[in-house]
DNA sequence: CTCGTGACTCCCG
DNA sequence: TCGGGAGCCACGA
């Protein structure tokens, strides 16, 4: 509430821990704005190089990554089998197992 | 300030 | 089941 969408977004991707993923649309609605999922990927983009963010820690809603091959996508399925996340036939990523559940996300809003 | 672009998502046919 | 269209809004030029 009291900072700008932008900052949120930043801080909520860096605090996801390794061998996790979160998804564009839930990082969005974190910030505030459950439509602000491209946002999300338009900051993410931009923001990632000058903050060093962990940008290969998220994904689209289908647990697929979204770059297209040549485009990243190889980049970022390396970082993410690296920290021990598992990609199904269809490169889909399990949620039951690595979707991040953030524990005080309620408590967080109020920020 | 205005305009174009896009690492998304939802809705319909 | 799958593809196309529309909405969303931050960022760079």
């Amino acid at each position: 509430m009291s900072v700008l969408f932008t900052t949120r977004v930043k801080e909520i991707i860096q605090q996801i821990p390794e061998g996790k993923v979160l998804t564009y649309g839930l990082i969005a609605a974190c910030a505030g704005k459950p439509q602000g999922a491209r946002q999300v990927a338009r900051i993410l983009h931009t923001s990632s190089i000058k903050n060093n963010l962990p940008w290969h820690r998220v994904v689209n809603r289908h647990g697929q990554i979204s770059l297209k091959p040549f485009q990243g996508y190889e980049i970022q399925k390396h970082l993410l089998q690296n920290e021990g996340i598992v990609f199904g036939d269809d490169d889909t990523i399990d949620f039951d197992l690595f979707l991040w559940h953030p524990d005080d996300l309620a408590h967080r809003l109020d920020r």
